[in-house]
RNA sequence: GGGCAGAUUCCCGAGUGGCCAAAGGGGACAGACUGUAAAUCUGCUGCAAAUUGCUUCGGUGGUUCGAAUCCACCUCUGCCCA
């Protein structure tokens, strides 16, 4: 099976510029193509593994990666799938952003001998000179056409500042930037960059007359159409302090049964048959494809050792027996008992499993802490450091978040 | 630069002088049912020393016994004109 077709069996594919031709250079290992990250956050997020994957299965194929980040564009803000202005960010916050990009990065690419590149378009993007860009590339783009593009559109009711408007100019010159400077001649991105990406080889075939594809993956959708990888407490972030493996872990665990299988095909490298066997598996055996892929992916982000533990934590947890080693964690100190014992609320609070007391209260009055395994119904309930004794208790809430709190 | 419309709690959105911690919906959280799923039903959703108190309706001042609501100025956003 050739790559092409693997990544469409793989449903990772939405649209090529010219299939033929890009079958031809991927197949065969002589695509240059490069894939931009936008530095928003200090750490990458599921969204950007996808981009990080495809990158790899490329790499594996031969072709040369370039992992492109927007420490330029990042000062303008993509407009595309956005309804309102993005946050500007200071200069300062991009540079340590993009700094934290690099790092998780090298985890999964391999960057040695020039095998696949890493550049930052803020090198070329700052020094550019208003006059010169509106000569050079202003003159190649039609404001006509550009507002005809889907990610201006609804933006046009909404408002969009001259600002914003420039992001598809920037990102087509990096294009163009890297054509030039190391022969990239294919582009990947989000279903969301299609226009922003055509208009990069729009670029080079006006201002070069020669041709370069773009093609888009799909975005990770769950059934309901949303976005995955995002939690009530935000993104789920690739960096183990922002979110721990087990969470991550736990994740994974949860999706929703529609959208199983989709996950394992489109984010893990199990091989194809593997998971066509899964096809039609359902009910409890469908619930194991689910810690299949939350083991699966656990393993590429965290590697095999925290894979591990987080599986043995969440059997420990949810199938009894097991090794509770590994679980969330919230350590006391004698500070914490100064003022005399703790009550459950303050427990809580202090272990994050609510954000105040009145979330902690409500959270007791209805039936929902538990701990070590006793159903708490008294907000009155305290503990002394005594109460946790040498292993610790495990407080609950609801049935899927845990802390195990000890006392040091 | 001129005219008009608007800014309400996590989001959308009601509220136009006391009955407002603020309708309704969404989301989130908890309970029941389940398979750590979905759907459904129920509760709940500013903070706290909790039948009470405190802080919130873009910002700052003002009117009033009393302001999300009225007035002035400011900031931001959209629309129309230039």
């Amino acid at each position: 099976m050739t790559l092409y077709d693997e990544l469409t069996a793989r449903g990772l594919i939405a649209q090529v510029t010219d299939e033929e031709e890009i079958k031809d250079l991927i197949n065969n290992g002589k695509a240059t193509f490069y894939i931009g990250f936008d530095p928003t956050a200090d750490s990458l997020h599921v969204g950007h593994f996808m981009a990080l994957c495809l990158m790899k299965r490329l790499q594996m194929a031969g072709n040369r990666p370039i992992a492109l980040i927007g420490g330029g564009t990042g000062m303008i803000g993509d407009p595309s799938g956005r309804t309102d202005m993005r946050q500007m960010m200071t200069p300062e916050t991009i540079q340590h952003n993009c700094d934290c990009f690099k790092k998780q990065m090298s985890r999964f690419i391999d960057f040695s001998n020039d095998k696949a590149l890493m550049v930052n378009n803020a090198d070329w993007l700052m020094d550019l000179n208003y006059i010169d860009v509106l000569r050079e590339v202003g003159a190649h783009f039609s404001v006509n056409r550009m507002l005809t593009a889907e990610c201006y559109k609804q933006r046009l009711e909404k408002g969009l500042s001259f600002l914003e408007f420039n992001y598809m100019i920037m990102q087509s010159y990096d294009f163009y930037s890297l054509f030039q400077k190391y022969g990239c001649n294919m582009q990947f991105g989000g279903d969301d960059q299609w226009s922003n990406m055509l208009g990069g080889t729009e670029l080079i075939r006006r201002k070069l007359g020669k041709d370069a594809y773009a093609m888009t993956i799909n975005l990770l959708l769950n059934s309901e159409g949303k976005k995955m990888g995002k939690t009530q407490s935000g993104a789920v972030w690739l960096d183990p302090e922002k979110t721990s493996p087990f969470e991550f872990f736990q994740y994974w665990r949860n999706v929703a049964d529609a959208d199983v299988l989709n996950c394992i095909r489109m984010l893990t490298f199990l091989p194809l048959a593997e998971i066509d066997a899964m096809n039609d598996w359902e009910g409890a055996q469908l619930n194991q494809a689910k810690e299949i892929l939350a083991f699966e992916l656990t393993k590429l982000v965290h590697g095999e050792e925290e894979a591990e533990k987080a599986k043995t934590a969440s059997h420990a947890l949810f199938a009894g027996g097991g090794d509770l080693a590994h679980m969330p964690t919230t350590e006391l100190s004698d500070a914490d008992f100064a003022d005399g014992p703790m009550d459950i609320l303050a427990v809580l609070v202090r272990t994050e499993l609510a954000s105040s007391r009145s979330d902690a209260r409500r959270a007791v009055e209805q039936g929902g802490i538990s701990v070590a395994d006793q159903k708490i119904t008294d907000i009155k309930t305290t503990y002394d450091a005594s109460s946790f004794g040498a292993d610790g208790l495990i407080v609950k809430r609801g049935k899927k978040k845990f802390v195990k709190v000890i006392v040091k």
